[in-house]
DNA sequence: GTAACCTTTACGTGGCGTGAGGGTGC
DNA sequence: CGCACCCTCACGCCACGTAAAGGTTA
């Protein structure tokens, strides 16, 4: 089978809008393009290269990162210590955006907290906490 | 004392670029500016603004929330309820993204289990987890 | 005069959304 | 023929970084 962009669309869960960026940014090329009237055909293996797509950014990978994903399993062939180093490397950045929005997080309570109707008072002091 | 936007951006640690864009939006203006020259000009007053900007940044605010929220303060000259609503927004927000975080780092940790040398086969069965 | 500042203008980043203006499929 | 679809620009968002080309200060 082969679908129209807007039937692909619907069918992956991405908007059309999102597969013509996917496509000029080399991360998703529908396997058929009319030379004439420039019309993308996309085929059931672009299906599952889309959900992968999906899957890798539900992880919380980049759409270059995800690129970058494609050609480490194309050079290697199954490169395991490449993948997993890349698995890796990215759950070490999670937890560390983590450590980011637990601190962003208790200086907000903090800021409640002491926030009892003295604003200004409120500034001034928090200022010289840096 | 008046500071040239250099001294200023080394005082309150902020680069120039940031503080021009900063005067650009609305968010922090300099107190003079030289009608012939263009030249910004910063004052004492200027440096408790910037850093509390800078407050409101580390806890997670963007710009146009810290213009806000300024509003805010003028509009009704310390009105602890709205200001204190105005925290606890972002105190969920916050929340609402470390919960995003906690099932990005959980995924790719169950991804990192599962890979065991299969990536294809990997791939597919993950597809179907949604 | 010259070094070290300052100015505006404008393009680049990421991941698309949202039109405008026009061709194509059925 | 009509209507829903498709195409390529191209600007907008956010929070600035990074030049370019030129004026100002000490």
């Amino acid at each position: 089978m082969v679908y129209k962009i807007g039937d692909f669309a619907n069918i992956v869960n991405i908007s059309v809008r999102t597969l013509r960026y996917y496509d000029e940014i080399g991360l998703l090329k529908p396997e058929i393009i009319d030379k004439y009237t420039s019309y993308r055909y996309y085929t059931d293996d672009n299906v599952i290269e889309a959900q992968f797509i999906t899957l890798l950014k539900k992880v919380g990978f980049t759409l270059q990162e995800i690129i970058d994903y494609k050609a480490l399993l194309n050079d290697f062939d199954n490169n395991d210590d490449g993948v997993n180093q890349f698995l890796l490397k990215k759950q070490n950045q999670i937890s560390r955006q983590m450590e980011l929005l637990q601190e962003q997080y208790d200086k907000i309570v903090i800021l409640r907290k002491k926030f009892k109707g003295k604003v200004l008072t409120l500034m001034k002091e928090d200022i010289n906490d840096k």
